[in-house]
DNA sequence: TGTACATCAGTGAACGCGCGTTCACTGATGTAC
DNA sequence: TGTACATCAGTGAACGCGCGTTCACTGATGTAC
């Protein structure tokens, strides 16, 4: 039966912060449409009074996990030295408890290689989610804007490569490429 | 109708080339066991003469990958000063031609985000690939085993987050990320 | 070396399954009076 | 404010499709004599 507006709207609130768990955590192909419902606590043929496609709901579903992300990094960073704001991104990106929970970790350890593989519409919702995180990552850098960019971009990239590296190898080689990336360069 | 070992042998290695290609360009999930037959000029039924299941496939054709790519890296690399050799690495690595072109590419830049959610084996598998491919990188580097390989670690984990990070944005987001890490250090 | 026969690499139809999407339906919500 | 009715969020069965895997079959290969 129809729900009120405000009911509505928290369905979609609850369709997208689950989507964005679960492609998080399982990935795209290996995320129904009816898991994302049930995880909302309904069923699969409501879906598309709320998308026309699975592809709108990653689209969505990705920008906010970026959005979740960079909340995340700026609070945490905020207010602090960049050298001990490097320290702390460091210490968070590369640790257990980030790699093992996935559903809840950074997008684009999580998901940039399913999206390589999308359309064009999908990679530039990711590149802006990138860019997102990128201002909060420049928290840690001092210079010049363009300055702090460029760096955040390589401290970022190493972070990714050593998080994206970690998961899919076996805990002993996690571990030896983990270590290797978290003491400073 | 049955055909020689030797030619069952080179029906083997066209599945095993083909599927490491394949999976690098489309991923696990978008890559058949029809699709993987039909590149290597048979049908999907006879893929089970082969291999037990899809899954140890991918387990071959990814340490395939891996040998392909760290032979090719050894190749360019030996013989070189380690200065010149991390330019032509990076170089290679965070080309147009290496990123566009997945099918040939390094398996950690295309592959890993498909081997962090699979099961132990590959990722075992995936775990020897990059050990092997990191006794390469540290031909890039001086010093102790130790230091060379830790040196090794976190310049190629850079690599590969500015390649994944690259592939799954928008172009102009790709460029951005790509020439941050071309520069050097 | 020649022959008779068992083996088995490869074929193509078929299987059960889960997927994204569609659709007729339900009944509470929102609105026009 | 109260009523009559159109709207539409959500339900659950159904669709067509592609997937991994199985299987009966074919006929050249490999082997035992």
């Amino acid at each position: 039966m129809r729900v009120s507006r405000d009911e509505m709207n928290r369905s979609h609130e609850r369709i997208v912060d689950g989507a964005s768990r679960l492609l998080r955590e399982r990935g795209v192909d290996s995320t129904s449409v009816a898991d994302v419902m049930e995880a909302a606590g309904l069923t699969h043929g409501g879906f598309y009074r709320h998308f026309d496609t699975k592809n709108a709901l990653v689209e969505a579903a990705i920008a906010s996990a970026f959005a979740q992300m960079k909340n995340l990094i700026e609070q945490n960073l905020r207010d602090r030295e960049p050298a001990i704001a490097r320290q702390m991104l460091r210490g968070y990106y590369l640790s257990e408890n980030h790699l093992a929970h996935p559903a809840g970790a950074c997008p684009v350890a999580t998901l940039a290689g399913d999206v390589a593989r999308a359309e064009p519409g999908l990679k530039a919702a990711f590149g802006r989610g990138v860019e997102e995180m990128l201002e909060a990552v420049a928290l840690c850098h001092t210079g010049t804007r363009d300055e702090r960019k460029t760096a955040a971009i390589r401290d970022f990239a190493m972070l990714v490569g050593a998080a994206v590296i970690a998961r899919a190898c076996d805990p002993v080689m996690a571990n030896t490429v983990l270590a290797a990336c978290r003491t400073p360069a």
